[in-house]
DNA sequence: CTGGATCCATTGTGATACTG
DNA sequence: CAGTATCACAATGGATCCAG
């Protein structure tokens, strides 16, 4: 049977960090909801690349760990609002030194990952 | 004029570091370059749960992005050395950044974690 | 000691359609 | 507006073997 047993890499607080960040979107949705962005729809407009599907599996998630909390009022049309608790807060610092050091270095990163797509070398033929 | 949509979303700094920190061990081995842990078995011996081959493809991308870079002692045994370009230098803050958060709310953590879907196996003994 | 290749299981993400 | 189910594919990561 194809199982390894899972080590706890978790010696290092980094893993621990890249486990709770762990999806393409997440971040970025912290970074919004922290800057007011909360309802599904307004997430939806502010990361256009995102479907709603992602958004909503990563939000899930997130909740999941306790960074976001979801309010849900029960009317029509239905509104949903997402906030961070304390939990994620404490996280904000990580990601904004993320969104700094990405708005400084896009000038070097955007042509590197451009010419970067996931593949190093394709075989010639 | 012609405005080029960038559909890459990387309108957003956190996308970009995304990227780049993107993959199981990136931001691990980051770390423990940082800490002069340069050479490939001293990399494997600090991150066991990582076999060789994705710590080559990750350091492979990782000097492709330019955040590190790598020197090739033509020498018998072979020996290579990594170690941080300015560019990963300039992340250590937010490496840093994850690793501390991690280290702090890791009794918080651990047993979401554990919890998650994702990893739904037994009990690590 | 170093790095790569192949094979393969698991996961992440996206498109679409449907429900309330 | 909000959220989920299903299907499909690409990407990630791991085991093992091969080569300098």
């Amino acid at each position: 049977m194809y199982q390894k047993k899972i080590e706890r890499t978790l010696d290092c607080g980094v893993v621990l960090t890249k486990e709770v960040l762990h999806g393409k979107w997440k971040s970025t949705l912290l970074h919004f909801i922290a800057r007011d962005v909360r309802r599904p729809s307004d997430l939806q407009r502010a990361i256009p690349s995102a479907t709603r599907r992602v958004l909503n599996l990563q939000l899930n998630e997130l909740e999941q760990h306790g960074l976001v909390s979801k309010t849900i009022f029960p009317q029509l049309p239905p509104k949903v609002e997402y906030h961070l608790t304390r939990l994620g807060e404490s996280l904000l610092p990580v990601i904004e030194a993320m969104e700094q050091w990405g708005n400084e270095h896009r000038a070097t990163l955007e042509p590197l990952l451009a010419a970067t797509p996931r593949s190093a070398s394709e075989p010639a033929g």
